[in-house]
DNA sequence: TATGCAGATGCAAGGGGTTGCAATTGCCAA
DNA sequence: TTGGCAATTGCAACCCCTTGCATCTGCATA
């Protein structure tokens, strides 16, 4: 799914280069079926190229949120997980008894975000959001 | 603000104690203006008792929550800040631009509670919220 | 009052993530 | 081709927070 071509013009916009490392973390990122933590990317990646810092993945990671190529989101374990952009927006509902995880479109949100956009002027970014309380079956 | 009696009847309802550590520490929550951060409670009841781990704050503010007498929240500055949950429900808009934090009445969200509870049957926790995005000037 | 026992604390180590810095890389212009 | 220079990396130290463990505390019961 990576278009390396495309990737590369992104990024020299900017005045940033594809380097080997950016390009195996977007592609261990790219080739995850769910989302995947920053630590399985790091594992995954030094499999092929040992040097690799984890504050590479880090900082990597930090540049595709900004370049709009990856999300991020805090599903409440402790650790950030991230998927690529291209796997389409959505939300999750996180039910902290059981643990079940519900998908949630994005959609859902759309009243509010206009709403606070009315009342506030406030432009949200409400983008792979996770929402906590209790799923059907614990309330 | 800190009634001691009522605090001690809802701890020892769980078998819990009031301990002097947690007296100080639910002093300083209280007295604080605006939302305290664990390090700033912590740095404030060492004046008096010098003998306190930092990692008795966290646990106690973790009890705090649990007993729903405060409440937390993360401003997007790296660490959680927390208040005395009688200081009233709200939320917050936080422009990563200009760092500007708008205070937000609870009503906001209700239709969004609702929508949940109705389409997904998710009873969501929309307590003390920290919503990301651009104010108006930073559009 | 003496004994038992669960709750609470301090301490140190660990987990996830960030940052300052020096060394390396790779584009570009001369 | 060769410097020059900004971008990038690895490394180590650090920040916020959590956790395992041994010690200590204080209520309850006999
Ligand atoms: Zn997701
Ligand atoms: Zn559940
Ligand atoms: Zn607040
Ligand atoms: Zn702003």
């Amino acid at each position: 799914m990576v278009k390396t071509g495309e990737t590369v013009k992104k990024l020299s916009r900017k005045g940033y280069r594809l380097t080997p490392q950016r390009l195996m973390i977007l592609e261990a990122v790219d080739g995850a079926d769910d989302h995947i933590s920053a630590e399985e990317i790091y594992a995954q990646v030094c499999d092929q190229y040992p040097n690799l810092n984890i504050s590479t993945v880090y900082r990597t990671l930090e540049l595709l949120k900004e370049l709009e190529l990856v999300t991020e989101t805090d599903l409440g374990d402790g650790r950030v997980r991230y998927h690529n952009i291209k796997k389409g927006h959505h939300h999750h509902l996180v039910c902290h008894r059981c643990g079940n995880i519900i998908d949630m479109d994005e959609a859902v949100l759309s009243p509010l975000k206009a709403a606070l956009l009315m009342q506030y002027g406030f432009n949200a970014e409400l983008r792979h959001l996770a929402i906590f309380g209790l799923c059907k079956e614990c309330k």
